[in-house]
DNA sequence: CCTGTGCGTGAATCCATCG
DNA sequence: CCGATGGATTCACGCACAG
């Protein structure tokens, strides 16, 4: 006889490509379960007739039928959809990134706003090589707009910002971003040796955008998932992706392109690692431990302040009692301090900081750790 | 005895600073008497506390009255408000500037193309010299998002093709415009030596965006004038300009400023375009871009030592981690080393400097990029 | 005169955790 | 949810001043 199933808590479809509507696929799927949303939604190019290069040559626009919408009202109709089933789908600590050109984009990042997403930056892809303005009537068109936004406001998103320092040579990454477009060997071709898809993003764009903004094991989701560039990225980079598109000629090619994607070896996705993520030693500890003595004299840089250390780990420097860091800043007169770096002490003549203690305990604390088989 | 006198078309008040509300103004002139409009409108941008720097230093925030909307909706309507007032005195072939940030670029592009004004082009103002992200929290904000929009999709608007490509070493001038935020003499004091505007905008800016979508002649109108720069650069260029100011204090310093300038003095604006040695090209773009993939190995000359490349573009090797540079040092016990001549990759059973894979990139970078001032 | 050093500062949605 | 506390965090320039 016939029984009414439960709903079941469903599984995500992890690496996998699925087939149809993504605004349909995304409400199908279990709330607050993605940590990260890549999208490259339709453009909405609104190009009339057909454009020829100086040479008469035929420039293949993009006018696919995914590309047509009416009119803004329709677009923005669209918009607010999926963009509503995507927020639904992260999770608290959620984020997305949606790439776009002058057409769409201010639509897609004034509905990001109203829907309550937090901006955290808008990144601007310069491109290296890009197309000409073959008429000379406006300029090269030769960036797209990239928008980062956490899914609300009091999200704490993922940020690897040593990572991206390190990718940058030891400077911070800045929010305009050279990368070359897809040619070559990366862009796909179909059987007739045309290009499989018209918009097949440079997989180091995704690449810096995995890197930044998510950690190994994260699952990340691209609605509009074309040749699948955000699938090969999150293999290799050891993400978990989900697909969702509706031509079966992309999900075909961009099933063959995954398969034929190498993970790479775990210790390679090591990136490096934030003072924050360390854990936390108390003062008093450097205390306890005898590595300071209570009474002991630390010094600022240049002898201008001195304190003494207590007990209990507080210092008394100059009638002020507190923290290292709250008699650093009170000392300085400033709003803060951060007093590991701030004290010294005295060791064969010459002043070292109290911020070396520190290091030692926690190198024990790593050996007391570590797996002993 | 009384006569009626019929209403005469109202004369422009050109090369004149007027006060009051920019709607209210702007309503007040003739329609359609307009060549171009650059607006730089309140940004909007919803600071909660106070920002120090990592040396405890203040950030001087942008909290003017000015900038404080009550909500999306109120900064819309009085987008709405103002552009509608613009559109009705553009002529019908001409065109209007916009610039803003992440805070508001979106909601106003949206409305532009809302209201029928066409967009040509966005472009990326890429500073040379941005403010950075102290708090290692987001990228840093480093550009500023300008649009450039004509009356409607029927307007011939003016584009000034050859003389943006001559002003670009011959090449197409491109989407983004790496320009220096203004600063130093150009940058106006008031009788204290504090800045007399937060955000006042370089004359280069507004050179190159008269040159590209004006001619000489030409009445440029800038409703949010502020201490004038688009008054400065109109009479250096020989164009008219009508400006708008509800600041009592911004249109005396606006006034003064412009007063000392001369006509066809362009001599302040070359900006000596110095002469960059090679771009530094990051090793995290040879990881990004695929040339070398996360897990792969290094060798110095001789094989004595090795190391591998990891996600973010740092090198681990005999349990040392950082750049290429760091790592190659650690290795040989030196206090620096040239990690793009010290390491090496294997190809073809051959080992090769990773400094070709730099060459390439620079290569890359090098057919597309000119010093954009 | 030149060179080097130190300081100031710019449209900024800029912390995480614990009690 | 709020308040208190620990403590992490910056790049490019212009300019003044020292030597």
């Amino acid at each position: 006889m016939a029984t009414k199933t439960a709903p079941v808590a469903q599984a995500l479809p992890l690496n996998q490509i699925m087939s149809g509507d993504c605004i349909d696929v995304m409400n199908s799927l279990p709330a607050g379960s993605v940590d990260l949303i890549f999208a490259d939604p339709p453009y909405n190019l609104q190009l009339k007739g057909e454009l020829h290069r100086p040479d008469n040559s035929l420039v293949d626009a993009v006018n696919d039928h995914w590309d047509q919408f009416s009119s803004f009202a329709a677009y923005d109709h669209f918009t607010r959809q999926w963009l509503a089933a995507a927020k639904r789908l992260l999770k608290p600590n959620g984020a997305i990134w949606v790439i776009g050109s002058y057409h769409n984009i201010f639509r897609l990042g004034a509905v990001l706003q109203d829907q309550g997403f937090w901006l955290l930056n808008d990144v601007v892809w310069r491109k290296s090589n890009p197309m000409p303005n073959f008429k000379g009537k406006r300029l090269t068109n030769a960036h797209e707009t990239l928008i980062w936004a956490s899914r609300d406001e009091a999200s704490k998103y993922t940020f690897n910002y040593e990572a991206l320092k390190a990718l940058n040579d030891g400077i911070q990454m800045r929010s305009d971003w050279v990368l070359p477009i897809c040619t070559g060997h990366e862009r796909l071709k179909d059987e007739n040796g045309d290009k499989a898809h018209p918009t097949q993003k440079p997989e180091s764009l995704l690449h810096r955008i995995m890197v930044a903004t998510t950690n190994p094991g994260d699952v990340v989701l691209d609605p509009f998932f074309g040749t699948g560039t955000t699938g090969a990225v999150a293999k290799m980079l050891g993400r978990d992706f989900i697909g969702i598109e509706r031509e079966e000629a992309y999900r075909k090619a961009a099933q063959t392109r995954i398969d034929r994607v190498r993970r790479f070896d775990a210790s390679a996705l090591e990136i490096t690692g934030s003072k924050r993520a360390e854990p936390r030693v108390p003062f008093g500890q450097v205390v306890e431990r005898g590595m300071l003595r209570p009474g002991e004299e630390l010094f600022s840089l240049g002898n201008r302040h001195k304190a003494k250390v207590r007990a209990d780990g507080t210092l008394i420097g100059n009638d002020v009692k507190g923290s290292i860091h709250q008699v650093g800043a009170a000392l300085e007169g400033a709003p803060s301090c951060n007093g590991w770096t701030y004290w010294h002490f005295k060791r064969d003549g010459k002043m070292v900081p109290i911020d070396i203690l520190r290091q030692q305990i926690r190198a024990e604390m790593e050996a007391d750790t570590r797996p002993t088989h």
